[in-house]
DNA sequence: GTGCCGGTGTGACTTAGGTCATAGACCGCG
DNA sequence: CGCGGTCTATGACCTAAGTCACACCGGCAC
């Protein structure tokens, strides 16, 4: 079963030990919009995404609900309760059928005793996850939904340089992407038709063109 | 120097190595206000505060500022930076004359190469802090500022039930509370206003004392 | 086709958040 | 004790965010 060699911190191991947890693993299948797990609950091991996608994510008692980050096939979800013994810190649902691996814990604290490479991988994941913490909280705290928007789409359209006329699926109903801005669905429509209407993007439905990067990048670094 | 043993993911280490591991820190002394690091700079090790504290805070373009989380003695900054090798998440500024010690990355990687418990403390230390991200977010995306304010001080106030009557001292002006919950200096003090003409507390300058527990913590949690 | 239904676009309105300005309280210091 | 600076309190105002209501546009099923 080689899709454990997709995941970053397993690469490094050699193929007997890949296969050995492999067979440790057990298997979950959800159909779109199950529950992988849900906030507070106890960890048992570490969730990996064989197939389709797992949006995390809290729900306020007022009913709105904030996307903490979202992942796809070959990536981990709950690490965090993994190594500290708490509960889950938010709950992840399927965004479409889903296939994940469920490697036990005690599992996967025993290698990262024995192999000190794969706990400094792990490490390096943890950081990169909080790196995009701190760049949500900065985007909730600074800047106005247009402008989160607009960050959102350069995200999307790749990290280098965007060439005009870059078309970008973004695969979400204004629903969704509302939960990972942190607002509401008419705010994102509004924000849609003001970038429309600067000239910025251009769109039919979910498919946008990004028509002048250039003010895009502007406007994501919260400038005019 | 058993400075070194106050911080968590060493404890468990023999004398011999905490001794050879202080002998290859160097010492960072700060006054009040002084910059620790600045966000975007290369990371260069592992920030032990010795005494004082250190507050880790971006500042946006139009100069609002956000506190990230703040830390005192034996506790550590800039984790993230050392382990994926990027830049500083945020900056770190002194709040009280304050003394640091840098421990050098090699030498930390090196040890959590060698002594696999390091690595497993370092990365609950790194889900913590992820939890404390994650908190942060919901506060800025789900709560009005006033109920901020109230999670605020129930923390302050210690972690188990609050005894009516009890006592605080944030130790904070108002325009430092207010970089921590994401606002501005007004809407904190207006908070403060509300909260003591609802009864739920009493306050002369920055003591505050909790009248009422159970209001406070049924605002914390977001409920009327 | 007809009719539903999830998703989208917009206008009108309410409210929380934020700005500006000003006055008063407190603190340390000469 | 009085003075200057920092911190706090508050009113008047402005703007972004959020709510509500409703019209419309595509798909898809029957």
């Amino acid at each position: 079963m080689p899709l454990l060699t997709r995941v970053s911190y397993l690469a490094s191991l050699p193929m007997a030990d890949i296969r050995r947890l492999a067979a440790r693993c057990k298997v979950r299948t959800l159909r779109s919009g199950g529950l992988l797990f849900e906030e507070g609950q106890p960890c048992h091991g570490l969730f990996i995404i064989a197939e389709g996608s797992v949006e995390v994510r809290q729900t306020s008692l007022r009913g709105r609900e904030q996307v903490f980050h979202s992942e796809g096939p070959g990536a981990t979800l709950g690490e965090a309760p993994l190594f500290d013994g708490g509960g889950y810190i938010a709950s992840a649902v399927a965004l479409e059928p889903t296939r994940a691996l469920l490697l036990p814990r005690a599992d996967l604290l025993d290698l990262c005793r024995r192999r000190p490479q794969v706990a400094l991988s792990m490490l390096e994941a943890l950081a990169r996850r909080l790196r995009g913490f701190a760049a949500l909280v900065s985007d909730l705290a600074f800047l106005p939904v247009p402008e989160r928007l607009a960050r959102h789409l350069e995200a999307a359209a790749g990290h280098g340089p965007i060439a005009p006329g870059t078309v970008i699926d973004l695969g979400l109903t204004q629903t969704q992407l509302a939960a990972r801005l942190g607002t509401v669905r008419e705010l994102v429509a509004r924000a849609f038709a003001q970038l429309e209407a600067g000239g910025v993007i251009a769109r039919k439905r979910r498919r946008v063109v990004i028509c002048d990067p250039a003010r895009l990048a502007a406007l994501a670094r919260g400038e005019p």
